[in-house]
DNA sequence: CGCACGGTTGACCTGTATCAAGCCGGGTGG
DNA sequence: CCACCCGGCTTGATACAGGTCAACCGTGCG
């Protein structure tokens, strides 16, 4: 079959759905794993990184990083069961990670953009216990988890960074489960839309725009929601002047009104 | 009374029940906040500690407790918005934490029993994002965060164990996702009952009846449910045979009916 | 002893799922 | 280059799980 091509360990995954296109591109991939690039000159260090940092620290953290890695809208950073090695930082690219059951259910845990860290799940057991599948061609840096241990026993800054990178995702999975235990349809999507809006906002993006990379249907897994409700409720934020969208454009016209959805239906329940 | 003749682990917990019994030990709980003990002779040190640590390192390791800290039923270990500087090893007792929005809707978001470690949330803002109240009055050992950084770096085992934990948690929170986002009623309280149960007998209790600690309401609100669905959910339980209900008093007749629950509603969805 | 809180149960309501049909846009193959 | 096809999306009709409201009960606490 064509995925036994890539020696790594990628493969496409997506052979189902595109074979041909796939198969042109696995060498590329492969390729590009022995690029070298150094943090300290990375424009999104101030996301993966600790600040303020001396030259001399920061020369140890950019041996974290081992390698980048080139995944193909589709392609899997890791799949669950897979060996747990490394956490990734995003560079470039739109990820979800999701878990499954035994029964086909499965569930988006997450999505992720540029300057996220991904695969903390893998530590625990030390094999990864959910999948990452990018939902746009992605780029992510490499960083073998047993050198970032022994790099943060030295930096002490480091150290720190990374126990509050775990913090973090544990505080925002807090959010996702007030959002699906207690919301309703409309607020959580409000929420959702609040969310991604502000994450790319402090990418330097618009605060009212955003390009959605992900399905219908992969929202309403996160929500907790079907496909349909979540398409249903999209078009009621459009009657109602909150939004504008246009397949997976989506341009924020009112975002108050979202941020009074979010929080206000107190009164109901 | 009665239950006070089990030596082993199992307190009352009736306690409440007894104010005057209580109110005796009130003076000893402070002076108890002085009391120093050694992990190297905690009987939950597999629950909390790394395995096969030289005598050195255990040494080492017992310094990370600075103290213990002693938490009547209903009252909080900590509370959202207060300054983080601790996690929290529970020794007796059982918690729950839980997020609140603006608007007074809250969430359950896990319950902590003996050998589990609380507070995570708080590294990353240096303030906790959570509350956490004891549901049974509870003994915790307070590990100063510096403390534990300080040591990890020194005993790679404990710096790995720290990481695991967080990663534990990551993971543990994806279930939760999972299972608000994508199952039913029954199922979730079934999933809920085989969890609990399940750490309970990792601590030396019956794989078959455990004692509730939390209310009806708390159980809902973790689940995603109201206390009406809980309940109801358990007289459904018990009229098909699969669990006794007494109270808060719970046997599993038939465990496997529970595991079938869990994992086989997919030829509905 | 009596009160209050937690829990149960019933009747009814509603939000979301389900099922189904049709649309739109983009990529493919003729 | 155009027609077609397919996946993603929208929309409607209907079903039902779980929420809501309300009454009542038990039991443990003051």
């Amino acid at each position: 079959m064509s995925a036994s091509s890539t020696p790594t360990a990628r493969q496409p995954a997506a052979a189902k759905a595109l074979p041909t296109s796939d198969i042109a591109h696995i060498p590329i991939q492969d390729a590009s794993s022995t690029f070298r690039v150094a943090c300290s000159n990375c424009n999104l260090r101030e996301l993966c990184l600790p600040v303020g940092l001396s030259s001399e620290q920061m020369e140890r953290v950019d041996d974290v990083v081992a390698v980048r890695r080139k995944i193909k809208r589709g392609g899997m950073l890791f799949r669950n069961g897979e060996a747990f090695t490394s956490l990734y930082a995003i560079r470039t690219g739109f990820f979800k990670t999701c878990v499954a059951t035994e029964d086909g259910r499965d569930q988006v845990t997450g999505f992720q953009m540029a300057g996220e860290i991904i695969g903390l799940d893998g530590i625990v057991n030390d094999h990864h216990s959910c999948d990452a599948v990018a939902l746009e061609d992605a780029e992510v840096c490499v960083m073998p988890f047993d050198r970032i241990e022994e790099i943060s026993r030295e930096v002490t800054a480091l150290q720190h960074h990374v126990h509050k990178i775990m913090s973090r995702e544990i505080v925002r999975e807090h959010g996702v489960m007030l959002l699906l235990g207690s919301m309703r349809a409309e607020e959580r999507l409000a929420a959702f839309l609040l969310n991604l809006v502000q994450r790319l906002h402090a990418r330097g993006f618009s605060q009212s725009e955003l390009v959605l990379r992900m399905t219908r249907e992969e929202i309403g897994s996160y929500l907790g929601l079907k496909l349909e409700t979540v398409s249903r409720t999209f078009s009621k934020f459009v009657e109602e002047g909150i939004v504008e969208v246009k397949q997976r454009h989506v341009r924020i016209q009112d975002p108050e009104a979202l941020k009074r959805i979010v929080n206000s239906q107190q009164e109901f329940r």
